[in-house]
DNA sequence: ACGCTTATTGCAATCCGTCGCATCTAGCAC
DNA sequence: GTGCTAGATGCGACGGATTGCAATAAGCGT
């Protein structure tokens, strides 16, 4: 116990201290890991990135946080389209919905925000009478600098 | 061989003989699979099913053909939210795109089509100058029948 | 501070998708 | 029909994700 864990804990430690979920070194170190990250790490940064903070963490563990994570609504998890594999990727969840574009030729992941998205969204909750928790919305195709050369 | 092969070729076996795609009798069971189901089958099911038509069949062979569909814009692939386990689904792709909804509560799948949908994918052509080839909007929430009942 | 209870963890076994390689076969030229 | 050749297949090995279980530690009551 090297510092003083409780300081500047985060939204997500504080989500947790105040539904009750426990706290343990290993979930501190994810969480901290998902807070700080630019964005759209796999299992296996964060696996990585965790150990480095507690070298203790297991894989499995990785998992079940996120699991954990994505039930409450605190992270998104994404398939980018599968550019780089089969895997997932995740992002600590933001005020605004966006949509997530990648290029099948370069690979870049775009982001974009919309208000038609929002009226979408809308729409299915009155035509359709659900409930919506989450959504995804990717989109695959070719980014203007990929067009322009062919 | 016991019935002529080559009657009734169905739309993707046509696709394939049109592209001079090699056709083989494990990819003929696959696409047969595809062809005919109801809908949103994992790799594990469609494996069963083709194994049924050509007992030759293999898994990797499942999944190399599930990629070549998947490249040529014939199937799609979902996650359905996850709701039933990590794995993919995939299903013909018809006309016209359709939103999935999975309810958390009872699993139950949803298929909606939107013009709203058609004008968001219009929108981020044209204001983010992407080439959109393949789109995937995929909605988590609750279900009329399982908000009633709370 | 100490002990109790129960959620959480690490580990090992397992499951599922991928890949390299030797073999096989579809499709074509003759 | 026969033989050729590139492309496809099955198989086995591999690596990433999940799960059961015994050990551990968080958090609470005292
Ligand atoms: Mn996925
Ligand atoms: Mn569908
Ligand atoms: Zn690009
Ligand atoms: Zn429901």
């Amino acid at each position: 116990m090297p510092l003083p864990q409780t300081e500047i804990p985060g939204r997500l430690q504080a989500y947790f201290s105040e539904r009750g979920i426990r706290m343990t070194q290993q979930r501190r170190a994810i969480l901290q890991v998902m807070e700080t990250a630019s964005k759209h790490l796999d299992a296996a940064q964060i696996l990585r990135k965790a150990k480095k903070i507690d070298p203790s963490v297991d894989r499995s563990t990785v998992y079940r946080t996120l699991k954990l994570l994505k039930r409450n609504g605190l992270i998104d998890e994404l398939d980018l389209m599968h550019i780089h594999g089969e895997g997932h990727y995740y992002e600590r969840k933001v005020n605004r919905d966006h949509i997530h574009m990648a290029c099948l030729r370069c690979g870049k992941i775009m982001e974009f925000v919309s208000d038609i998205f929002e009226n979408l969204k809308q729409q299915v909750e009155k035509d359709c009478r659900f409930k919506i928790m989450v959504s995804r919305l990717e989109i695959g195709g070719y980014c203007t600098a990929c067009r322009a050369q062919q």
